[in-house]
RNA sequence: GGGAGCAUAGCUCAGCUGGGAGAGCACUUGCCUUACAAGCAAGGGGUCACAGGUUCGAGCCCUGUUGUUCCCACCA
């Protein structure tokens, strides 16, 4: 048996804990035909990462879940990995490399690829180490990377099969484009914030009058790129442009004036300038009507020569160019005020641009449809349920998916152009020769696919896919995914689809949404905030243990919570008082302790309590998980450990040990080991190091080898179910704590012991409980009996729903006072008779609630209505 | 412009399918009761945002109002 410190150090047990279970294999799951396999694959963190609250909570709850399940018995399996964030890891190391006086292009793609994998290698694991501090019941041999060669098959097939199906194409289209990042970013990666702009109000001349219109715009550097003016066509106000030109100020290009439905009369002067290469509503317009696209934008945002004068300037700087040539020449009409929203780019916050540019994308429409339907028909189901509304109405609305970036990190486009004729070839594997012509002069393209075209693929292309694996065949499809609310269209949305088409089955049954960590103000934690708290500092500081239970008191799934330091001094508080409840029960096991359970005739009473309140805690506890409901499920364990099994049983425990009685004193050992073993069970997915240290202590497991993580979850049991005992001791501890708030008010101190008579009409429960009420309730003598009142002069009286307590103490207070204490108590037992006849009374209440609620009701009223006949007979005898 | 969350003790939050409100921290009082002072015992503190409605009964369901946070959105 293992002796325990005197206080619990978690840092001398965590990274052994997890060494042994390493060591022990136990992470790793078999194919089991015998097992139902249960699956988790972990969101990948990016290889640029740091562990943050946010990855704390969400592997929290996963192996929260993955613990419980091959506790059950499954074949549970969670596959872990990172992902290379193409844009973020790319972004890191040009940074790097600007320091050094390098650009991407002195090196030169082959170079720069050899880079970011040797950057890859010295801190793409750095997160993976951290993840293991917490705890995480991964199977780290099953650890995947998004751009290991089985998942990058993965990808190329995907994309060779969804362009062969005509769902990949490649077009010129209007898209975001960061000019910071030199790439172009998907509408998802798209931040709006809303910035104080203005309203420039310009006039355009008409051509063949003396005329103009005036047109208002949030962008006044774009009117080098204008190719018409718009109206509505119903707009009486314009109806004598229709079919006019106007002369574009500054540049003096003829443009016409064109009708279209898009134009809102109600805004600005409802004259829209239409600049198709910069706007997507423009470009819609410019498509209808056939007009021409000006590229007036380098990909850097500065004017190409298309803009004449202003060509080479910045778009800040060409803007204040434009609108001070439009003042001098008077094209300015006004400008005001105007609030409005601007896209910014997600990584880097530039303002984005709207460009026409040449770009892979993926056909949205044919996919999105059966992962609607998966949704709406409940094949997948959100957790809790108001996030199905968040992805339909992503789904609902989703635009094609611009999968092309300008970047060298990631998965290169496996499609090649031919130099001779033109055409494209796809392929999985690097072509020889043009499909189309079989010229050999081919080329690659040079752009790589979003990182979540990668990161969609991972429930399944972790587990081997496209090959036919034996994990594919046994793990597929996967059971929980849990992640956060923000990454629902980036990233659940499209695993959805792509395992429906992909697969033919749904990648998942149920995704678990968590909320956000924020600090104790509640503000998000970020860089550049510098509100963050590392979870590796609390770990460092409190234990992993104390941080994940942290993570899920008080949580509730799709909520934020608040993060400090308070809460995780009370879990760790927590921790100890286990800990100690431990080091208590093992200190009383004698040599050859043998554990189980006593035969039901060797239990006592509060045996039997506890045994009942510990089976009922299985119950709840078990339902809580199947349901999600962690924050409960830990509440409830935390108040069993800390109330019945501590500051009840093993006070109760203390007399039966020392005690003559050695049969007893055996039960009362059996008893609390028999618990304190459930009760680590049932805390070991929230606390899986303490409990496993403990459990390493337990005489079960002395010297066996064996671990806590794969002992049978505790299932709820007819057997140790005794309810009317339970309700009589329960009687038993009211009665306790009845008089302990007596000797409390009447500053009694703790150690004075008293003479105590106990007047009842069940006088077995008080019997069976005398040790425990003279233990816990300060008395020396106990004598139960059916009547006593006529003897009670000068006695304290105490009374509970079912009995009467004397207590010899008179002499210590005051006669005036203990009448004004009864007066009291009887003003609250009135008060609560009457609310209970008042409810009884209430004929509809009798005749429509269920007759069990009724009767609960009835027999509250009687146990307080003799509650209150005691306190009244109490007074009558003193006055 | 649409959609969603939140509003419960001084603070941070639980409260499962409606049956008379809980925890942690903080506060008050008394205790070194040999597992634990990171503790033990006893307490104080809440018209569950507001107004209606449904029901025998509402913190929970419905409608509206206010405050607050967030998500989505191509009105120049």
């Amino acid at each position: 048996m293992k002796q325990l410190e005197k206080a619990y150090d978690p840092k001398q047990v965590e990274d052994a804990t997890y060494q042994f279970w390493m060591d022990g294999g136990w992470f790793a799951p078999r194919r089991d035909a015998a097992k139902t396999p249960y699956t988790i694959v972990m969101p990948p963190p990016n290889i640029t990462g740091q562990l943050h609250m946010g990855h704390a909570m969400d592997s929290t709850w996963q192996d929260i879940l993955i613990r419980h399940k091959r506790m059950q018995g499954y074949a549970a399996l969670w596959v872990p990995g990172t992902d290379h964030a193409s844009i973020a890891t790319e972004a890191r190391i040009v940074a790097e490399m600007k320091a050094e006086g390098l650009t991407k292009e002195d090196l030169g793609r082959e170079g720069f690829l050899q880079r970011a994998w040797k950057w890859k290698e010295e801190y793409g694991g750095r997160i993976v180490g951290q993840l293991k501090k917490l705890g995480s019941s991964c199977d780290w041999s099953r650890e995947r990377f998004t751009m290991d060669e089985g998942c990058s098959h993965a990808v190329r097939h995907v994309f060779k099969r969804l362009y062969d199906e005509g769902l990949i194409y490649r077009g010129e289209r209007i898209i975001n484009w960061c000019p910071y990042c030199c790439t172009s970013i998907s509408d998802a990666e798209v931040e709006h914030e809303e910035q104080e702009g203005r309203l420039w109000y310009i006039r355009y001349p008409v051509v063949g009058s003396d005329d103009f219109v005036e047109v208002a715009t949030t962008r006044p550097e774009t009117m080098l790129g204008d190719v018409a003016v718009a109206v509505n066509p119903r707009d009486e106000r314009y109806r004598h442009l229709h079919g006019k030109q106007v002369i574009l100020p500054l540049v003096g290009r003829e443009i016409p004036v064109i009708t279209d439905e898009y134009v809102d009369m109600e805004f600005g002067t409802g004259v829209v300038k239409i600049t198709p290469g910069h706007d997507p509503n423009d470009f819609e317009v410019g498509r209808r009507h056939n007009l021409p696209v000006l590229k007036m934008m380098t990909e850097d945002a500065h004017i190409t020569a298309e803009g004449g004068k202003y060509a080479g300037l910045s778009r800040e700087d060409a803007r204040e160019a434009v609108v001070a040539d439009l003042e001098k020449d008077g094209f300015l009409a006004k400008i005001k005020p105007h609030p409005h929203n601007v896209g910014t780019c997600y990584r880097c916050g530039t303002t984005i641009e709207p460009m026409v540019s040449l770009q892979w994308f993926v056909k949205m429409e044919p996919l999105a449809k059966p992962a609607i339907e998966a949704v709406k028909d409940d094949t997948i189901q959100f957790v809790p349920e108001r996030f199905t509304k968040t992805y339909l109405h992503w789904m609902e609305n989703t635009r094609d998916w611009t999968i092309s970036r300008q970047l060298w990190w990631g998965h290169r486009i496996p499609a090649w152009y031919c130099d001779e004729c033109g055409e494209i070839t796809v392929s999985e594997t690097e072509p020889a020769v043009c499909e189309h012509c079989g010229s050999k002069r081919i080329h690659q393209d040079e752009d790589t696919l979003d990182t979540w075209f990668s990161s969609a693929l991972w429930p399944f292309s972790t587990l081997g896919w496209p090959e036919k694996t034996e994990d594919l065949a046994y793990f597929y499809p996967t059971n929980t995914l849990v992640t956060g609310y923000d990454i629902i269209g980036f990233w659940v949305s499209r695993m959805i689809f792509s395992g429906l088409h992909h697969m033919g089955q749904a990648p998942f049954d149920t995704v678990l949404i968590h909320g956000l960590v924020r600090d104790a103000e509640g503000q998000k934690m970020s860089k550049s905030l510098g509100n963050g708290i590392d979870p590796l500092d609390v770990i460092e500081q409190y234990g992993a243990d104390a941080l994940r239970f942290t993570l899920v008191v008080g949580s509730t799934p799709g909520n934020d919570m608040r993060f400090s330091d308070e809460k995780v001094r009370a879990s760790r508080n927590f921790a100890n008082k286990l800990w100690n409840a431990a080091r208590f029960v093992l200190m009383n096991l004698p040599e050859g302790f043998a554990p189980g359970l006593p035969a039901a005739d060797a239990l006592d009473l509060s045996d039997k309590w506890a045994l009942s309140t510990y089976n009922t805690l299985v119950g709840e506890v078990t339902l809580n998980l199947e349901r999600f409901e962690f924050g409960l499920a830990a509440q409830k364990v935390y108040d069993f450990i800390w109330d019945v099994l501590c500051d009840w049983t093993i006070e109760i425990a203390k007399p039966r040990l020392t005690g003559q009685d050695a049969q007893n004193a055996d039960a009362a050992r059996k008893v609390l080991v028999y618990l304190l073993d459930g009760a680590l069970r049932l805390l070991h997915p929230f606390m899986p190091f303490i409990t496993e240290e403990i459990y390493q202590a337990l005489p079960a497991a002395d010297g066996a080898g064996e671990t806590i993580m794969t002992q049978p979850w505790p299932v709820q049991d007819d057997a140790l179910d005794w309810p009317e005992e339970q309700a009589a001791f329960g009687e038993v501890l009211n009665l306790v704590r009845a008089v302990r708030a007596v000797r409390a008010e009447m500053g009694v101190h703790p150690a004075k012991r008293t003479r105590m008579v106990i007047e009842t009409a069940l006088p077995a429960p008080f019997v069976a409980g005398q040790g425990v009420i003279q233990k816990l309730a300060g008395a020396e003598q106990i004598a139960v009996v059916e009547r006593f009142a006529d003897e009670a002069a000068g006695m304290v009286q105490v009374a509970t729903p079912t009995a009467r307590v004397f207590v010899p103490m008179l002499e210590l207070v005051d006669r005036d006072m203990e009448l004004a204490r009864l007066a009291k108590e009887l003003a609250a037992a009135e008060k609560e008779l009457a609310g209970l006849a008042a409810r009884l009374e209430n004929k509809g209440f009798v005749e429509k609630a269920p007759p069990e609620v009724v009767q609960e009701i009835r027999t509250k009223l009687e146990r307080a209505a003799e509650k209150q006949a005691r306190i009244q007979e109490s007074i009558d005898a003193l006055g």
